[in-house]
DNA sequence: GATTAGCACTCAAAGCAAATGAGTGCTAAA
DNA sequence: TTTAGCACTCATTTGCTTTGAGTGCTAATC
């Protein structure tokens, strides 16, 4: 990911930073004039042009056709985000916004993702995304029941994330509230810590077997926990903002538009990239760099939250490849350390565990 | 939403449906000679010419420009999907799949309407929506506890409407086991049936008084219930398919796109729709005919999904206002016979209540 | 009175050519 | 090594013409 491009003198990297600056800000190829007027260098035009020209031959830059001016390349974001960037600082008053409006969300952790999501893109005015990764293997803490009716009864699961999930069972045969009481008591002596591919043959069938209760309901019972635990390691992913994409003429060809879209709703390809990230570091991927397709002109830049050691989501912002890192770097920091605050619970009345509850609504 | 619009001749109707079918398919204005040759009128064109005038100025149809074909109004296609139109037959191929893919997602309400609408939209090519609507009020049936930790436990709590939430609460005090069981018997005896506005400061007293538990836990607890009863009436609202909508060159234009993916980003103006309506059939709503603004050249259909005679969902479909009513109409119509199956529930180990639990993630 | 053929008229869209101008590369001088 | 100067390139803009689908109207016909 990173080259040997400590070879730049500190004019070519002035030039650069002066041409993805403005590129960022403007959209447009950046020509030799516009540099000159608008950065203090001791040269003319025709110095900057044989620069601009070198640094194209270096693959820093590229040139749309002939008579157009310079454009960062991939590479040449990736020195800038890297090596060039200036420090942003955010205003108190955004300060201020993320502060607020995450403490009033502050419920579980979902909700803290999606509106910190949310918040990203508004500071940023580009697309925010809340993601909960993939997890290799999560296990059930907890088993808990609730009787409704004769046939009707309630199992709840506190997953190992701290996630609490339920699920409605209507049984053929009647239950009684002390079957069920003694149902939870079983499911916690032998399905306790158990992942979704560690529920065996042989494993269910100790299970049933001890329980002293009728085969159909432990089978059923079973079922519904092993759907459950795959729905669990699935992951899950948000989007906020589209609209603003449309603002940057990059996503006025429509076809482009399309495919990124596409990729958006199909989850897939992002949720991969995040979940299999390692480093809880901001990441930046521009372009091309990763596998997923149809980021060509686009980048994300995304952030892990990290609880006890664990990675328990992401916030991130897609936009642009020329998109305003600076900014964009300082807000998901920020968000992020409010975010760790908030489940590291210093507050009142919640606050502990990530995920209160509530994460269904998968990717379908 | 009906005019007196009996007083078409057959041919004027003819001619009318020619029009619109025609421009749904092609989705350009439609000229006198093209109907001719695609339907068997016993008129020349220039008849049809005079035909298209008179109904040009009964308001059936608009003309773009001077020398250009005409286009269907509001008026006109509200007269089509009245009158006009044609009932479509869904095939085998597509029964099978809404069963198998259905069939597949049997859990929670919430996943049911997603994956329906999700399917709707592959189905129609459209954008498919998946509302659950604002309710005026929601109450808890049952409180549950989970004791976790000594200054942890959870708080699980089944609603009215079956669904199943839960929220972790960490107290500033050690709570024990026991005053975690007499907390939720407590609760169950003074706090169910009761909805967001009806808890009220004496209820909340008398509640503390009796409870024998510190006021501190009882308070944190009550405040987290009234959240959760408020977090329950908000709606939701999720989308899938936007790309599908860029195939249609109605929405090349990129500002109405932005506009567009702006309401639906926001969701209000949906769910205020689709929660005001108070039919169970399947509604259309064309255009401008809606408060929802920027609809104007976008249709939304929608049809509610109800048990035990309340609304608990809805499934929609939004597109071009020239949209293939026919096959939209029969897929939300058959997509809400087999929800309805399935929450009736004639599945063996789940199905009975909707909503098995979880719909956090509101709109933030 | 309804229908139709015919014709003049309209106007968006497509095509074309010239003008514009931002920006470059190269060369030769400083 | 830097710079001034100049010829060259090429996307973009502008104005113009052409094209053709489609209409409205009128006068003849059924």
């Amino acid at each position: 990911m990173n080259t040997e491009n400590r070879g730049l003198s500190e004019r070519k990297k002035q030039i650069l930073k002066a041409i993805v600056d403005a590129h960022i800000e403007g959209g447009g190829p950046v020509g030799s004039k516009y540099i000159l007027q608008n950065q203090q260098l001791s040269c003319s035009s025709a110095t900057i042009r044989n620069e601009m020209a070198e640094l194209e031959e270096m693959g820093y830059l590229e040139q749309p056709h002939a008579s157009a001016g310079r454009v960062p390349s991939e590479l040449g974001y990736r020195f800038y985000v890297d090596s060039l960037i200036e420090r942003y600082a955010m205003t108190t008053n955004e300060i201020a916004q993320i502060n607020n409006l995450l403490k009033a969300k502050m419920g579980e952790l979902d909700q803290i993702l999606l509106a910190a999501s949310n918040l990203a893109s508004n500071l940023t005015n580009y697309t925010g995304i809340a993601i909960k990764p993939r997890v290799q293997s999560v296990s059930i803490t907890k088993f808990e029941t609730i009787y409704l009716e004769p046939d009707h009864y309630i199992l709840v699961a506190v997953t190992s994330t701290g996630a609490v999930k339920s699920r409605h069972i209507h049984g053929d045969y009647p239950v009684t509230q002390a079957t069920v009481t003694r149902l939870a008591t079983a499911l916690n002596d032998h399905l306790t810590g158990l992942s979704a591919d560690q529920i065996t043959l042989p494993i269910i069938m100790k299970t049933e077997a001890q329980m002293g209760i009728d085969a159909q309901t432990v089978g059923t019972v079973i079922k519904v926990i092993y759907e459950l635990l795959s729905e669990l390691d699935a992951g899950e992913m948000r989007v906020s903002g589209i609209d603003r994409l449309l603002q940057y003429p990059e996503y006025s060809d429509v076809s482009q538009l399309q495919e990124l879209l596409g990729t958006l709703e199909k989850k897939e390809d992002i949720l991969n990239l995040v979940s299999r990230t390692e480093t809880n570091d901001i990441n930046v991927v521009i372009g091309s760099e990763s596998e997923v397709k149809v980021m060509n002109n686009s980048a994300l830049v995304f952030k892990p939250i990290v609880k006890d050691g664990k990675t328990v989501g992401a916030i991130g912002i897609l936009g642009p490849r020329r998109m305003d890192y600076a900014k964009v770097l300082a807000t998901l920091e920020g968000l992020s350390g409010n975010i760790a605050d908030l489940i590291h619970g210093n507050n009142q009345w919640n606050g502990g565990l990530p995920d209160g509850g509530n994460q269904s609504n998968g990717n379908a």
